[in-house]
RNA sequence: GGGCCGUUAGCUCAGUCAGGCAGAGCAGCUGCCUUUUAAGCAGCGGGUCGAAGGUUCGAAUCCUUCACGGCUCACCA
């Protein structure tokens, strides 16, 4: 008419588009010229999917429960004028009976012709059981709430076997909104997640913690050995960085007079990628007053194991097919014993750098020559341990010189009482009693921050400010930190952390 | 950064060893089908074989370079 290009040529002209996405304009062409809104702003639900289905277990036989409906098409068996279907809630999936005589004729075709899966509909009608004992809706209305012009990958599924899964791991995380629409288990995870950190906050809430908030951006960063992200505030004309970790804000805290502080954020590390990390990561850390690295022992062991509690209702999981007991209390084993237990090499043996590299090559090891003696210690050798370390385990009171903010152990000169602690093979976390000495705290801080002038990139610059702030006093402190992400992985039982991390980092494409 | 492996239809994958018309299932389209559930039956479309260059009469396949990813080592207390 006219000779105008109706829409639906229009939408087949659209040569660069693949055929399933021409198809899908071509229909949202012919809904919108049938005066259907593909993209409407109302919708009448009433019913979740599963309160739809509990809604009909709960009425006697014959009883009509009428619901509304919402979701996504998930699939459509079409068997000329009735057809299945089923839609997914965030709540779970609910079939549709829609049968012609029911819908309407008209209404029929629309349906079987125009919509496809992955569009989000509202149904209406009464709930039913189908032969085969299905808790379903009979569909007397049906309206599109959300046209989809892409294909969502079709996963199907038949005696708990999965076919044609959304699997490529690129694509699953540049996608993940796709990932999660077909993947029900993937939104599983990160319930989990949210459950865990749930879970910590409630512990640390209900022991009198307070969860406080400190700057992400910092004029100068610390309190971890690594190399931090620079970024520039145009105005101040000020070289900033992205925090490497929360603890010495959270420290000043403790100086200015509260007794025990938490928080969860995020920390940002420019280092390597792994299965194990990812540039940003959340981390718990918690300091308390009048602690020490022993009394934060028991708190974490207690922590993990109320997290496991009450994310998964249980303190026994099961992650890379091995078996792990989470409940306290976990075992204590000094880093010198668990070194020379499960390498033969007793550190305190080899007073110099030269003596440990050589003890460890003579192991097999491969340590790097211009180590200092305790950069041999850790991670070289704890390397080897760590993967070793299945149940929970504490290792404690580690060597001085990579330890730069825990306190020294009495008696023991070389020795500061920390600890880390390791789970299924690989570390979730570290504390110490912390340095309240300012005059020891400076002297540490000037051993690194010659070794960063020496090129060290991971070494902590000295923060004048800091030792300033516990020159006003700061009480025996207890501090932990943790990595989130970590646990969640363990908890979850995935190999990666770029499965419990929504959108990991991945390198752009061109 | 090193090593190994991968990238083929919307999705999952054959085909690469040994060069010879680019395939299957699901998804899509057309037709049939009013209790199905990986629905079924019949038919039909759908490709920059990651990119570029090279070898060859001929390249998804062999060679080189590049991009992206996976695993791993190094790095990451």
């Amino acid at each position: 008419m006219h000779g105008f290009p109706s829409l639906v040529e229009i939408a087949m002209s659209e040569e660069e588009l693949s055929d399933q996405e021409q198809q899908r304009r071509v229909k949202l062409a012919r809904l919108r010229e049938a005066g259907v809104d593909p993209y409407p702003a109302r919708v009448e639900r009433t019913h979740t999917a599963a309160e739809a289905v509990s809604a009909l277990e709960g009425r006697a036989e014959g009883e009509a429960v009428v619901v509304g409906v919402a979701g996504r098409l998930v699939s459509m068996r079409v068997m000329g004028k009735s057809s299945f279907a089923h839609i997914e809630d965030d709540s779970g999936r609910i079939q549709l009976y829609v049968r012609s005589d029911v819908l309407g004729e008209e209404a029929y075709e629309l349906f079987k012709r125009d919509l496809d899966l992955g569009d989000f509909v509202q149904a209406s009608g009464e709930t039913f059981y189908t032969r085969t004992g299905e808790p379903s809706v009979r569909v007397d209305e049906l309206r599109l709430l959300a046209k989809a012009l892409q294909p969502l990958p079709v996963v199907k599924e038949k005696d708990g076997q999965v076919f044609d899964a959304f699997t490529d791991k690129e694509q699953r995380y540049r996608q993940r909104y796709v990932d999660l629409a077909v993947n029900p288990e993937v939104r599983e995870i990160f319930k989990t997640r949210a459950r865990i950190i749930s879970a910590i906050r409630r512990f640390l809430d209900e022991r009198g913690f307070l969860e406080v908030e400190t700057p992400v951006l910092q004029p100068i960063y610390g309190g971890a050995a690594a190399r931090p992200f620079v970024t520039y505030h145009n105005q101040l004309k000020q070289q900033l960085y992205l925090r490497i970790s929360d603890e010495l804000y959270l420290k000043r805290l403790i100086v200015g007079g509260f007794e025990k502080v938490y928080e969860i954020g995020r920390d940002f590390r420019n280092e390597g990628v792994s299965f194990k990390h990812n540039p940003e990561f959340t981390q718990i850390e918690f300091y308390k007053a009048y602690a020490d690295y022993r009394d934060v022992m028991e708190l974490a062991e207690q922590m993990v194991a109320y997290a496991a509690q009450e994310a998964l209702g249980t303190t026994t999981i099961t992650h890379e097919g091995q078996e792990i007991d989470l409940s306290p209390p976990w075992r204590r084993w000094k880093l010198r014993d668990a070194i020379r237990e499960l390498t033969g090499i007793d550190y305190a043996e080899h007073e110099d750098a030269e003596s440990l590299y050589q003890a460890i090559v003579r192991m097999g090891g491969t340590p790097e020559k211009k180590s200092t003696w305790g950069k041999l210690i850790d991670p070289t050798l704890i390397n080897y341990v760590e993967s070793k370390l299945i149940q929970p385990t504490f290792l404690y009171d580690y060597p001085l010189e990579v330890s730069p903010l825990a306190k020294k152990k009495p008696g023991e000169p070389d020795i500061v009482e920390r600890f880390e602690f390791f789970i299924g093979g690989f570390e979730l976390g570290n504390a110490f009693s912390e340095i309240n000495d300012p005059l020891d705290q400076r002297e540490r801080f000037l051993a690194t921050s010659e070794a960063l002038a020496d090129g060290d990139e991971e070494a902590h610059p000295l923060d004048e400010d800091y030792v300033r702030a516990l020159s006003y006093g700061m009480p025996p402190t207890g501090g932990f930190g943790m990595g989130i992400d970590r646990l969640t992985m363990l908890l979850t039982n995935t190999d990666s952390l770029r499965e419990v991390i929504l959108f990991p980092h991945l390198r752009s494409r061109e």
